[in-house]
DNA sequence: TCGGAATTCGAACCGACATTCGGATAAGAT
DNA sequence: ATCTTATCCGAATGTCGGTTCGAATTCCGA
């Protein structure tokens, strides 16, 4: 890491972590695109108008940047998720608030979402990414809650499993310019576990 | 490829193929766990009990090995998926049957299916990768043709796509230990569809 | 306008890894 | 027993790509 970045400057500081984050974005455009090792910190570079020494000025290593990949992926979402379900209310609307809510993120953060997917592997062991596996087994449980709440309490592991399935597989096909919007799909998705058909 | 076979001699053609096929599940194995990048020919090699050197006899190039898992995954799939629609029957039975099929299939070759999804990006594109997305084309098509026959008829995109979710997710969370059987787990996605709960 | 920090550059380093190759060993055929 | 083919060995090769580094260049504050 050529340079620290900024350290009491605020305004430097914002606009370096502006900056950081738009690099996330990009990375994760790539990587899902042609995958992360596939993809050489040059072609990042390049896609991104950068010299490669340049990115070093902004991540400590290719590693650092998947890993601000899934930040980026989880943090909001699991913030609104806990914001929701604080709320308390009905428990069917719940179930069909969080997943409508879910659906929006994963189709806004698309690549991130196949990123996670592709680099299941590395995620799923070492020590390095017990942060992210955390956050994703915290989103669950929020899940697991807001089923056990519904109306005929969906409880046994099954509609967990199932709805994680539909909603994560959802990044893998949905298209902007598709015939469903994203409250359509998620309610599909609440109906096929509620049973109203 | 230091010596292309055997050309006639079938004992040891089959032979052969009996040896290769073993390795592309072992190769499956690995690729699953450390990832397809990260496994290195020489992992695979010492995994399998060869120098290096020996596994270029069986495959062309490491490419070769992932397009082999590819379809050591989707040939039977397809083919059993095949006899059964021409059976023909009652359109809930078969679906129902596909299903058992499928999730059947999918948690005996689980390896198979997590490098197909980590790989994602490699499958969907490229000249070499024709064969393999037209794999899943077929299948996917042999779905929707059961959701189709099945009592409420299942037409909208949206049951087709939460089915291949469910279906696929399971190969990540299926424990052959765990507390459902590959039967259950499948009868419980077809209920969801159908709304019997 | 000036000084120093922030940002960027891009060539060079260096380890890793897919693939090759020439030869050794084993196994089947005659 | 000998010949031939299959199978396997494992060191060497050449490329590729993450990371480093010292030097430009740009930007901000005073």
């Amino acid at each position: 890491m050529p340079a620290p970045p900024s350290p009491a400057r605020p305004a430097l500081r914002e606009r370096y972590e502006r900056r950081q984050d738009e690099l996330v974005r990009l990375a994760a455009r790539e990587f899902a695109r042609r995958g992360y090792d596939q993809t050489t910190m040059q072609d990042l570079a390049a896609s991104m108008g950068l010299a490669t020494g340049a990115l070093y000025h902004y991540f400590g290593s290719k590693e650092e940047l998947l890993a601000a990949i899934c930040d980026q992926l989880m943090e909001p979402l699991l913030a609104s998720a806990r914001e929701l379900m604080a709320a308390g209310g009905d428990g069917d609307r719940r179930l069909r608030d969080l997943v409508r809510l879910w659906v929006a993120h994963v189709v806004a953060h698309r690549d991130h979402m196949l990123v996670f997917q592709q680099e299941r592997h590395v995620i799923e062991s070492g020590e390095r990414w017990r942060a992210a596996r955390a956050a994703r087994k915290a989103f669950e449980r929020i899940v697991a809650e807001a089923l056990d709440g519904a109306h005929p309490r969906l409880q046994p592991p099954l509609p967990l499993l199932a709805l994680l399935g539909m909603v994560n597989h959802t990044a893998q096909w949905y298209r902007p310019r598709g015939a469903l919007s994203p409250e359509q799909i998620a309610d599909g998705y609440v109906a096929l576990l509620l049973g109203a058909r």
